[in-house]
DNA sequence: GCCGTTTTCGGCCCGACTGTTTTCAGTCG
């Protein structure tokens, strides 16, 4: 059984422990377990011995992941299914509706899922109930609404469009000296559910209400004097938007709150709290009742705390307070590190730009080499290139070459790696390509062995420079195929193949956790390409470069940040 | 249920907003 899964049931068990009234700090527990059990890098399964070695997990929890492995579930968990509706925690989605409410509306109401729970609304039931009254209910059906309409999360760069337009119209008052994003927007999370900001003023109220009179606003959510939550909509993408509003002096303690993570909050006020201090989002109080200490920077809060400054992109909770504790802390990658990119697709394959205006692109850039890595011929779909045209494409990228300037276009592939596990093109070809790039574009639903065996097969050709989108996944969309990855790292590693972080916002892939283990376990080279099918598509280089710094990369982690002649000479490295 | 560089008992991060209250519970991040 996979960590995934037994984390999923600890999860379900907390949710019906809340629903059925337990000691909030027992569900609390069962949550801190489920998330322990899914972000641990061995599989449990091989190492239950273990399991109370691991922080958040004692013999109780441990019982019950035994239990888990053992039967898929455990009776703690059966026996509240059978005295509770299975779909209770269905209607924990909704936004207003915590689980006090929902075992209320069961009890009272006789209310067992989010069907019924309309209808009681309709009817004008819930209002009745003491503790309720109309505009709850009017919150719940909107609640209902929105949780139907709305898509739950969304891409890094669709967030990113609303946020930069939010941005601008908050810039655009003076009463407003301070603006900044926040919440997971700001670490690169790849999915954002809303987007929050962190604004100083000293005339609070006025903004508020301005904030909800901007055009783009289309429902405002709350309005207090410190906060203002509203659904904002540009260019079609409607999105939830929290707006902070907080005095300058406390704007730096503000930042770091809102930026989180939770988790990473959770461990900073624990720290502070064995220091003697207390943190809140409006600055550190001493043990002495002194007045709060507030900040110029987020530098100078995590000095007062006796850390370094810890990136937004690293305060997951993932090792970044023990390593800032150690003075440990990676020099994460930055983008104008990025030499070049190369992976991108033209019109020879399924691109919309000639080889020429991708150069261009990628110079306007600054930077110093491209690979075109057309699709090969396998791909119909794509209109994968044969022999021949692959051939008449390194002529034009001849030509280019010597008109322009400035930059170097590499002649690459991304080669399909057949369902058999042979490659599309044979080694005559691939020796005379600077940069081969192998990845999978068929056969997905094959079972794990089969798949493992085909990728590790078409790596182990010393003209595969590079695996391409490694899990094949679309975030929100596909899940990835079945590929035992430590396999493949390991395979990675004993061929000295290069894994990609592909930048698109869709793919993301390998993703931070996947990045880091394979870094420090495994200890493998990356590159950061865009797989870019139009020139604009060069831009998600952003996005990669958030990925890989989620994933602690470093910049000689990643082979073009290298220049042309370190490139090449890495590229080499793999036929010996 | 978990945990311990003041603790094996008694804490467990902290505050805002809303709607229902007449002093607060529930929810959220």
């Amino acid at each position: 059984m996979k960590n995934k899964a037994i984390a999923a049931v600890l999860s379900t068990l907390a949710d019906y422990m809340e629903l059925n009234g337990e000691n909030p700090f027992k569900v609390n527990a069962y949550r801190k377990a489920a998330r322990t059990v899914e972000s641990s890098r061995v599989a449990l399964a091989d190492h239950r011995d273990q399991l109370e070695q691991l922080s958040g997990i004692g013999k109780g929890s441990a019982g019950v992941i035994e239990e888990i492995m053992a039967t898929g579930s455990t009776t703690l968990l059966t026996e509240l299914k059978e005295k509770l509706p299975s779909g209770l925690p269905d209607m924990l989605v909704i936004p207003g509706l915590g689980p006090k409410s929902i075992y209320t509306l069961y009890q009272k109401l006789e209310v067992t899922s989010i069907a019924e729970l309309k209808q009681a609304a309709e009817e004008k039931r819930i209002q009745a109930l003491s503790g309720f009254g109309p505009k709850k209910e009017q919150k719940i059906l909107e609640g209902i609404a929105q949780f139907k309409n709305r898509p739950n999360r969304r891409l890094l760069n669709e967030a990113m469009t609303v946020a930069e337009a939010m941005r601008a119209e908050l810039e655009s008052n003076q009463q407003i000296t301070a603006v900044q994003l926040a919440g997971s927007l700001r670490r690169s999370k790849e999915t954002i559910k809303d987007i929050d900001f962190v604004t100083a003023t000293t005339s609070p109220q006025a903004i508020a209400d301005w904030i909800t009179t901007l055009p783009l606003v289309v429902e405002v959510v709350n309005h207090g004097d410190t906060k203002v939550s509203v659904v904002v909509s540009v260019n079609g993408i409607e999105m939830g938007v929290d707006i902070r509003l907080v005095r300058p002096e406390q704007f730096a303690s503000a930042l770091h709150h809102f930026t989180g993570s939770k988790e990473h909050n959770v461990r900073i006020r624990q720290r502070a709290k064995s220091m003697g201090y207390k943190v809140s989002e409006y600055g550190i109080d001493g043990e002495d009742q002194a007045e709060m200490k507030t900040f110029g920077s987020e530098e100078a809060f995590f000095k007062m705390l006796d850390l370094p400054y810890i990136p937004p992109e690293l305060r997951e909770d993932r090792g970044e307070i023990e390593a800032a504790e150690k003075k440990k802390l990676p020099h994460l990658i930055e983008q104008a590190e990025i030499r070049g990119d190369i992976h991108m697709h033209t019109v020879y394959s399924d691109g919309n730009d000639s080889v020429m205006d991708m150069a261009r692109a990628a110079l306007a850039k600054g930077y110093e080499y491209i690979a075109i890595t057309d699709h090969s011929r396998s791909l119909r779909v794509a209109s994968g290139l044969s022999i021949d045209e692959l051939k008449e494409q390194w002529e034009e990228i001849d030509r280019v070459n010597e008109a322009l300037e400035g930059i170097t276009v590499l002649k690459g592939t991304e080669m399909d790696i057949l369902p058999d596990g042979s490659l599309d093109f044979p080694d005559e070809i691939l020796k005379e390509l600077d940069v081969v790039i192998a990845s999978i574009h068929s056969g997905f639903k094959q079972d794990e062995e089969t798949m493992t065996k085909r990728i590790i097969e078409a790596i182990q050709n010393p003209y595969v420079h590079i695996f391409a989108h490694p899990t094949g996944r679309l975030v929100l969309k596909r899940d990835p195929y079945h590929v035992n990855v430590e396999k493949l790292f390991e395979a990675a590693q004993s061929t000295g193949t290069i894994l990609e972080l592909n930048a698109n916002p869709r793919r993301l892939d390998l993703n931070d956790e996947a990045l880091k283990r394979a870094k420090e376990e495994y200890g493998l080279k990356f590159t950061i390409n865009t797989d870019a099918h139009i020139t604009d598509g060069l831009a998600y280089m952003r996005y990669g470069i958030a990925t890989a710094r989620r994933g602690w990369l470093q910049k000689e982690d990643v082979i073009n940040t290298y220049t042309l002649t370190q490139l090449r000479k890495v590229l080499k490295q793999k036929q010996k």
